[in-house]
DNA sequence: CTTTAATAGTGCGATATCGAACTATATATA
DNA sequence: TATATATAGTTCGATATCGCACTATTAAAG
């Protein structure tokens, strides 16, 4: 083990430390103040899964104990965002699905997004994104599986 | 403004919101429950100034409201951590400095991550996040530049 | 089929986060 | 210098987070 090596590891949790909390702020200030980036994740998430998502898979996606996920789901459901139903498949759980003002929201979001985007790409170029995205998800993927 | 690329862009942030929220998980399964990675992160950081720092310089580092250091700095407090000294150069302001035990608690912490490192080292390579750390430096910088 | 173990979700309590308002000190202006 | 404005930090209150313990339901073992 190289004493850089150790530097090197640390220099890049912290950066995608910061780098997450810039892009959180920026987002968050888009969005209703009880709204949260995991909210707004959630309902993406959903917006891609027209047959819903349970609770616990929410939780597990997002990477929240579950009993946050419970209470993110009444915020959003207060916002009319999402609806909660039971499971026909498992009575012990329930689907939670994107309301049709949830896809709205969601879309209108991303629209008031696009300024910041647009200035993004202007001031650093789409490939200075794009050509990290592989390096990442290796990353990702490799520290998601060696969860024991 | 093409659709492919603000896909990209989304999606950039959307890896580093996990790869970061894994990493956290990480550090913190290591850490006293009451210790976050932001107060492990505060340690680092002083004690790489030993001058010490006021609570807004820290708390405009770590992205968080200066209430939310107030806290904190207890906290760390509480643990014997850091120490807190009067600003002989502004009577308003205050010092927040890392102890000895707050010093030695940074380097046995990594230490008993040196396993998890190297495990990333052997599964991932440190070229794997070598080769990323200068994009997300820039990235980072020009993100930072852009808070209005 | 009965009993046991596992799983999904929630209520509760302790603590954390963070905005607003406040106090104390410092700086700028008249 | 006297007054006004700005800044550092804290207190307080509303809400969020999350572990523990609990209920309801399902799956597994006997």
């Amino acid at each position: 083990m190289h004493e850089a090596d150790t530097q090197t590891i640390f220099r890049f949790f912290t950066e995608v430390g910061i780098i997450n909390q810039l892009s959180r702020a920026l987002l968050e200030a888009r969005l209703p103040s009880d709204l949260t980036a995991t909210h707004f994740g959630v309902i993406g998430h959903l917006s891609r899964r027209p047959e819903g998502e349970t609770p616990l898979q929410l939780a597990t996606a997002f990477q929240v104990p579950k009993t946050t996920m419970t209470h993110m789901i009444k915020v959003l459901q207060r916002h009319g965002l999402v609806d909660v139903a039971p499971n026909a498949a498992d009575g012990r759980s329930k689907l939670v699905v994107a309301t049709g003002a949830g896809a709205a929201f969601l879309g209108q979001k991303i629209q008031e997004l696009q300024p910041d985007i647009a200035k993004a790409i202007d001031e650093i170029g789409v490939d200075a994104f794009a050509s990290l995205l592989p390096g990442l998800e290796n990353i990702r993927m490799k520290l998601d599986a060696a969860r024991d």
